[in-house]
Order: C-alpha cells, then sequence, then structure tokens
DNA sequence: AAATTATTTTGTCTAGGACAAAATGTGTTA
DNA sequence: TAACACATTTTGTCCTAGACAAAATAATTT
C-alpha cells in the first residue's frame, strides 16, 4: 500500500480542483496560498486539508467572487463568506421539485423517472419545462453552491433530465415541421442543459430542431446552417460567460449569415444586453419564445 | 473578426490532441517536432496542419510505437507507418455503416433514426455495437483526423448516437438485475460515449447501471460507490486522454475503494498499457468485458 | 442609466535544466 | 529456451521567476 498520507502532488490537486498548475504555482506566489509542503526533489507536495480548502475556494469562485478577495482567507474567514452568501432557503419549495431532490439524494433512478413522467405528463411539456425543470435547478444550484450537494449527486439528475428530454423531444419531433431551428453554444458555453430546455419548448411548438451541442466554433455554426439548411440560428448564453463578448459575438454571426437567416438568443447572459444588433431576436425568458 | 484561421494556442492543442503543454515544448526541443510559428508576445501558435499531425502522431503512440521513432518523421514517413500499421477500411466498408454515413453528410435525421434503429431490431445491442457503432466511429474518426469531416457533422452524429444509446438503454435497465456498475470518466476525459457503449453493453448483459457521466473527480466516484452500493466501478480513457496519468490515476483509486468493489477499465488510452495495478481488470475491447 | 476610458487583477505562457519512472537492451542462471 | 536481474536509454513532469494580454473593477463622461 503506497501510503499518501494525505499528501498530494501539483498533477492530482490540478485534477481534483480544476485548477491549473500555473495558477496554483501563481497564486502561492502572490498570496501565499496554498503554500504546499516540499519533497526530497524539491517538488510541491500538498496536504489533504490544503487540498479541501482549495475545492472551497473553487466553489467561491464559481460564484462570482474574485480570488484576491478569496485567497488571503483563512479558515474562519472562508466560513463567514459562505454563510453570507448562501442564501437561507428550503422554505416553500414545490412538492414535486422536493420528492425529485428526494430521489436524487437516495439515488433511486426508478423513482425519479416515475416522478418526471407523471409530471410530464401532467403539465405537458412547456409547464413541465417552467414549472418543474426552471425551480429544480434553481434549487439544486444553490444547494450546490452552499457545499450541501454531492457533483455525482448534480451529475446525476443531470443525466437523468438529459435523457429524459431527448427521449421526449424524439417524439416530438416526429411530427415537426418548418421553420428549421439549428441550436448551439459557442466556445467557451459548456452549460448545455438550457439548450436542450430551449429544443424542449421549441419542439412542443412543433418546430423542427436540430441540436449540435455545445462548445461549436463559429465558422462550423455557418457551415451547418448551409448544409442543413435550417431557417434559424438559436444560441443560449449561461450566466457564467464572459458578457462583453456576446454582443460582439452575435453581430459578428450576423454579418457571416444570410440575411433570411434569424438569429435567435437567449439565457442568463443575455438577459444584461439591451440592444441586439439589428437582425438578432432576445428571448427574455424560456415562457417568451418568438415563435 | 473571427480569427483563429487554423491557428491554435497550446493550451488548445494540449486540449485536442491530449498530448500535456510540457511534452509538446520537449517534443520541440528534442525532436525538432511540432515546430509552431510565434505571435508578437513569443507564444507557440500551430498551424491547424502540425495539429492534425499531432493527433496522427498520437494515434501512433496509441498503438504502442515510441515518440523517438514517429516523431523525427515527416510527412512521407508517417504515411508509410501509417499504412503499415492501420489497416485501409476504406473499401469494404459495411453497407450499412457506409448508409448512415450518407444520412449524417446530408443532415438527414429521420433516415439516420430509421437506419439505426432497424439496425439494432436486427442485431440486437451486442452486435449493433461492435458490428456498427464501433465501425461507423473508427471511420468517422479517420475521415476527422484527414479532414475529410466538419466538426459539426461528428457533433451531430455523436448526438444522436447518444440520444439513441440511452433510450434503448433505459428500456433494458427495467429488467436489470445485481450486480451494480457505476460508469463514471475522471475529469479531463469528455468522451462520454464510449462509456455510453459500455454501458450499453453491460445493460444488454442484465447488470444494472448508473452512469454518472463525464469528469467526476476521484473522490465523488468513491462517494458515489458507497452512496449507490455500487459492487463494481467501470472507467474509461479514450485515446485523447493523457495516457501517461492513467496509471497512477488507477492505483490510486484501487487503495480508495474497498477490496470488494471490482475497477474495470478500458477504452483507446488504456489498450497500450501492460500491466495494470492489482486489483484492476482491463478489458482489451468492447467484446471481451468481464461479464 | 448606459457607454467610455483608466486602473488593477488575474491566468497563461516562456526558458532550459533536472530527475525519476517506464521501456528497452544485455547478461546470467535454471 | 525461458525466466530473471541488472544496466541503459527514453520519456514525461516539475522546477524558477518574469512577462504580458485579457478580464474585472473603478472612475468618468455622455
Amino acid at each position: 500500500m503506497a501510503e499518501n498520507d494525505g499528501l498530494y502532488p501539483i498533477g492530482v490537486v490540478e485534477r481534483d480542483t480544476g485548477i491549473g498548475r500555473d495558477t496554483l504555482r501563481v497564486w502561492e506566489r502572490r498570496y501565499g496560498f496554498p503554500d504546499p509542503v516540499r519533497n526530497e526533489k524539491g517538488e510541491r507536495i500538498y496536504p489533504e486539508k490544503q487540498l479541501r480548502h482549495l475545492q472551497r475556494i473553487r466553489r467561491l469562485l464559481d460564484q462570482g467572487l474574485r480570488p484576491g478577495k478569496v485567497l488571503p482567507l483563512g479558515e474562519d474567514g472562508l466560513h463567514e463568506l459562505e454563510a453570507r452568501l448562501i442564501p437561507d432557503q428550503g422554505q416553500d419549495l414545490d412538492e414535486t421539485v422536493a420528492a425529485i431532490l428526494e430521489a436524487m439524494q437516495s439515488a433511486d433512478s426508478d423513482r425519479l423517472e416515475t416522478i418526471l413522467r407523471k409530471q410530464y405528463a401532467d403539465q405537458g411539456m412547456q409547464a413541465f419545462i417552467l414549472k418543474t425543470v426552471v425551480p429544480l435547478l434553481n434549487v439544486v444550484g444553490q444547494q450546490w453552491a452552499g457545499g450541501r450537494l454531492q457533483i455525482f449527486q448534480e451529475h446525476f439528475l443531470s443525466q437523468h433530465l438529459i435523457r429524459f428530454l431527448n427521449a421526449e423531444i424524439t417524439i416530438m419531433q416526429r411530427r415537426a415541421r418548418k421553420p428549421v431551428v439549428l441550436l448551439a453554444t459557442l466556445p467557451g458555453e459548456e452549460h448545455t442543459l438550457g439548450l436542450l430546455m430551449v429544443a424542449a419548448m421549441l419542439s412542443s411548438h412543433g418546430l423542427s430542431i436540430i441540436n449540435i451541442g455545445g462548445e461549436v466554433p463559429m465558422d462550423q455554426i455557418v457551415a451547418a446552417v448551409e448544409q442543413f439548411h435550417a431557417d434559424i440560428v438559436g444560441l443560449t448564453f449561461s450566466g457564467a460567460y464572459h458578457y462583453k463578448n456576446i454582443r460582439p459575438h452575435l453581430t459578428e454571426l450576423r454579418e457571416l449569415l444570410p440575411e433570411d437567416i434569424e438569429i435567435w438568443t437567449g439565457g442568463e447572459g443575455v438577459r444584461r444586453l439591451r440592444k441586439l444588433p439589428d437582425g438578432v431576436t432576445k428571448f427574455k425568458s424560456l415562457e417568451k419564445l418568438p415563435v
């Protein structure tokens, strides 16, 4: 048994925290944390405690906090920050949402499937997305940010939702008609569940959907529009996307595409934008798709 | 505007080839290839041609060749080597595979769906995966490496396959029994289609599958095993995975998991590994799952 | 309130040298 | 001949400390 004794080399820390090794080194230089010990060879060895600390820091950074504010904090400061940022909730959770969360916690695939299926049958796609999936993801996001949720549980739920939505979209697509909407996100935007929700909404309106998925370079989108004979391009930008880029990107895409191809865009990232380039349609929320 | 112009910084090359950036630099020093141009800032910028070359090299390394033998080779030498090692399957393409490719090229969703469904009905899951999906992906991989395929086309096909397999797995899981296999990939490994194929194969043997998807940190896998009461953990590593890491990762996971939990691993990335840590089972190919 | 401009923060990249782990080559013994 | 031990070569990862552009924030103007 190679006892690692809770000591990790930089490669492992990079993998487990998602923080690049260059970044780990430069943080050490600038902020004095992390502060790994060294082995005989002079290489950095991180104690487990620092790895955990780094994971918590990572979560806060994902919330939008800046390294300069977070890294100098000790255990206490970090704890305080977490307490402040994670809003108290658990008040009036929708009953079904609560049931889904419970099924997720107890890793009960069958139950999850049953609840989703029943809810979908009751509500229809549009209400299902708006009244069940959206609130659900909000709660999950909050819990995850607060560290009250394991990553694998969130994965598990996402997998389920993706599969479920895909299956239903496929069924709806059988009687889909024109226009054809090509859905994608640009490189840097990995959040593809939002795209899938849009796909589901549009499908339920009877439109034809081609979802080429996440992180598609712009030239590829243009090529795909031509080859698939799409009438409309739909792009989503999550709140994490660098919003300054959104407008230039949309302008560029508008220039690259023929005029008779519409561009629709939405997501948390475009909510803040007022003026969009001419010839680009914004949908403010999932309820208000320009169908 | 969008000017990548087929020019890529080192980080992108690392991601798209699975070759670490330090390795790329040391190859350049030692073998004179790759030989990127530099931008104003003096940073390495790789032309698309070299990226493709690196991907081909990566393939050859996966076949067991050594960097010292492959890197000094120019275009011609590499081509010769490939011709010797990779059987040319361009000629006698399976009829169905050819039809699928054509449906993909002409972006015909319905036709694609019909072909897949018919083929699956004829062959059953195991033959479907082995005789149709695997050859299909091989051809697609080859065509992509050869620049004969657009990225979005590959996206389109992947999306379709993922959806199809997920749907069928769901159906098979209704009558699944013990043991429970937990499937995942580690962070850095985004290629989740391979995982899905394993899930389909195992499902068709009647095993219970929990697929928590891609890029799951190791401690999360351990936690998930416990919470889901899994008996076996299955990990796949694609050819793009940073292969030097595979063995240490498996060793570490073996130490973290209780002894009575089996570890199965496979994929292009583990093919070239001879020795695996004790207590880790390798499946050389999809045909030879240790069921 | 929205768009410009100035300032600070932050992550990624550079260079060659060093070194251990893995792969290969060589020699020895059963 | 095959199995094993040992020597050599190959190979990837990590090191340092500086540089700089892109992103985020603050300050200003429209």
